[in-house]
Parts: C-alpha cells; sequence; structure tokens
DNA sequence: TTCATTATGACACAGCGTGTCATAAGGTGG
DNA sequence: CCACCTTATGACACGCTGTGTCATAATGAA
C-alpha cells in the first residue's frame, strides 16, 4: 500500500527506476522564482522547465511552498539533533541556555552553500505567504524544544511559551541574515538567544 | 477610483445602499465551519447560505481565512493603541516590560463576547494554514512592538527579536487559553510576557 | 517470458482568488 | 418628476493550486 511514496527507505529491489532528481528541480525552481518571480512561476511551469509532468512534480513536491521551504528541512533537522543532543548532559538552567544556542547554531554547520540558503530565505522574507510557513515548518522543532525544556524541569506554560519566542526569535535571525551580506549567520542567531529569559538563569 | 472600497469614511452620499452586513457574514460562516468543518465548508456555500453571490461575498473578505482571522483584528488593534499609549509614559526598563504586559493585555477588554473569540481561536489552532497565518496577521502588531521598543532605546536587532517572540509567545498564550475552559485569557498572557528578557531590566 | 512492482504522466475535478462587465438601487440636479 | 451619477451587487469566465483516478512504461524476480 501507499503507492504514492518516493523511496520510502534506501534499498528497492524491484520496478520502474527514478529518473526525477529533486534537488535538481529545487534548484531549477528557485532560479525561475529569481528570474520569473515567484507568483508568476506556475508550478505548470516548473514541470515543464525540467521536462516532467506536473503530477510528477508534486510527487516529490507537495506545494509550490514545499520547493523553496524544503530545502531548509535539513537545517531544522540538525538543529533538532542538536538539542536532543544537549539532553545528554544534564543541565542546570546555564545548560539550558546553552542548549538553546547550541541548537539555534547547529543548523549552520550542516549547509553546503550558504548564499543558496541566503536565497531560499530572502525569498521567504519577500513573500509572506511563504514567511507564514515558518509556523508550519518550524513546528517540529518547537515541539522538541518544548520537551526539551519540559525534560529539563521547566514547567509546562511556560516551556510552551519559551519554545514558541525561541523559534520566533531565531527565525527572525535567518531572517534579518538573509536579508544583509554578513557571510556568518551565528552572531544573529545568538543575539536572538538574548532576548529569552530563561527561568532560574 | 478605487471602486471596490466598502464604506470607506462613515458617510456616503449616494449609490445603491450597502445591503450585506459583514458582520453577520463572518459569525454565519463561524457557524458553518462548526457544523460542517472549515475545509468541507466552501465559500460558495457561504455564500449561498448568506443568500449572496461568491464575488460579493469575497468584496468584504478577501480570503476563507480572512473570516475568521478578520474578527480578531479589533483584538489586535487594541493591543495595538495600548502600546502607544505606554510610549507616552517615558520608562525605564521596567516600564518597558509593563508596556509590553499592557499592551498583551489590552486585547482582551475590547472583547465583547469571549466566547465567541474562544471558537475562532480554537478553529485557528486546529487548522495549520490558518495559525500560520498569525505571522501575517501579527505583523502590524509585531512592527508597532519593534517601534515601540526602539524609541525606548532597544537596540535595533534586540527590538527585532524581542517583539517577534513577544508575539509568538503571546500568540501562543491566546492559543493556550483558548483550548482550555478557563474564562480569562489576562493569566496566560501575562505567563508568556515572562520568558522574554528585555535588556537592563 | 511472464508477472509483480514501481515511476511517470494524461486527464479530470473541486476549490480559491481575480478580473470584467452588466444590472440594481439609491441619491442629486434639472 | 425625470434624467443622471454613484455605488453595490452578482453573473460569468479565467488561471492556478492541489487531489484523485487510471493507463502506461520500465525495471527485477520467478
Amino acid at each position: 500500500m501507499l503507492p504514492d511514496d518516493p523511496e520510502p527507505p534506501g534499498m528497492r529491489s524491484a520496478g520502474r527506476p527514478v529518473t526525477i532528481d529533486p534537488d535538481a528541480i529545487a534548484s531549477l525552481a528557485l532560479r525561475l522564482f529569481a528570474e520569473i518571480g515567484y507568483e508568476r512561476t506556475s508550478m505548470e511551469d516548473i514541470a515543464r522547465a525540467a521536462g516532467i509532468g506536473r503530477k510528477s512534480l508534486y510527487r516529490y513536491f507537495s506545494s509550490k511552498a514545499d520547493l523553496i521551504w524544503g530545502g531548509m528541512e535539513p537545517v531544522i533537522a540538525a538543529s533538532g539533533t542538536a538539542l536532543e543532543g544537549a539532553l545528554d548532559q544534564r543541565g542546570d538552567s546555564e545548560d539550558l541556555v546553552a542548549g538553546l544556542r547550541a541548537a539555534a547554531v547547529a543548523g549552520v554547520a550542516v549547509i553546503s552553500d550558504l548564499s543558496v540558503s541566503r536565497g531560499r530565505l530572502r525569498l521567504i522574507a519577500e513573500h509572506p505567504e511563504l514567511a507564514s510557513r515558518s509556523y508550519e515548518s518550524l513546528a517540529p522543532q518547537r515541539e522538541r524544544a518544548r520537551q526539551h525544556l519540559l525534560v529539563l524541569g521547566v514547567p509546562e506554560e511556560t516551556a510552551c511559551y519559551l519554545s514558541a519566542a525561541y523559534l520566533a526569535a531565531t527565525f527572525e535571525a535567518w531572517m534579518r541574515w538573509a536579508a544583509g551580506t554578513d557571510p556568518d549567520p551565528v552572531p544573529y542567531l545568538l543575539a536572538a538567544v538574548e532576548v529569552l529569559r530563561v527561568p532560574g538563569a
């Protein structure tokens, strides 16, 4: 079942082989967005430029926004992993803040080409509909942060607000970094974490 | 020019009178959403139930989400006004936090029926697409908060992150209040402001 | 070779949001 | 009272998104 599932595990034994490279399509879309404009570029245009059908395009990118946000997923995931790694060291409040800082910064390391990410984030910043999606795209990350705080003894309500504030601030940091020309996003992220007040610290 | 502009000032001298009551339509839509489900209720359904054309519906509510978020606008606006009112009293850092607290709470006063707002917010909480819109809907408020902080001497970058965090936290407070049964949202909002670290305080 | 499995695309569909244009319904000046 | 202007409304058509359905292509396995 679930016939529509592009390569769930790494191993595949039978069936027609995959001929579509999602990464290539995403970067092609990015190029088209830059040339023609985001809303003036239809999914049909992208599919045609990629030489595939519109339906096939939707199989790999469930929405137009996903063509942009999909590329940010490794960054988000790395940040989440760092957060869970920080759990291993049991922490007083100072470690708690350090954990948030580490998580915020961890995403930077997995970015192979910062200029591509900057392009993506600029596109996101310029289009409210894309920026809005941050709430959904960062939801897993927010949830992980909440869990992290809970385990470290932060009261439930506080953990909820703190994780929301944490993600909003760091997202804004990425936005500001993308808008400028500084090569390193880390100072922006660290400054963002500074606006949080962690209980007991 | 700008022929499509439903009643810009309060005074109108000529032309066909308005027969559509936006508030009635919004509450009708809310009812339909509750009965049928948000995504299963089409704009066509709402228009038909209201006895008007789909195009007329779009004249008053520019999107389906606007049927929900539009009703929150007075609350958001009141919060913004409170923020600017707090500007009149020049403030040290303590007043700054107090200003944020006051602004967060100010919206509560203008809500005539808390249960209706709770219904709206629950709908928002249950639908990621609606929750996402918080980023857009609260953007003016975020900008006002940023200005407020700037004028009070908060560094620009800090103001940016702080206002983002402030709005995310208070929005989450509204979500939590809506999810429960407590009559008063104020304690939630105050707790949300607590997770912010204001420079110099 | 035949079969099972999987990728792809052609097609159709509901729904959103936007234009354009005709018509209705009230005012105002003659 | 009538012609005229202004404005609200709705009928229609359009492009686009996202989804479902189904036929077809391309491979490995039996």
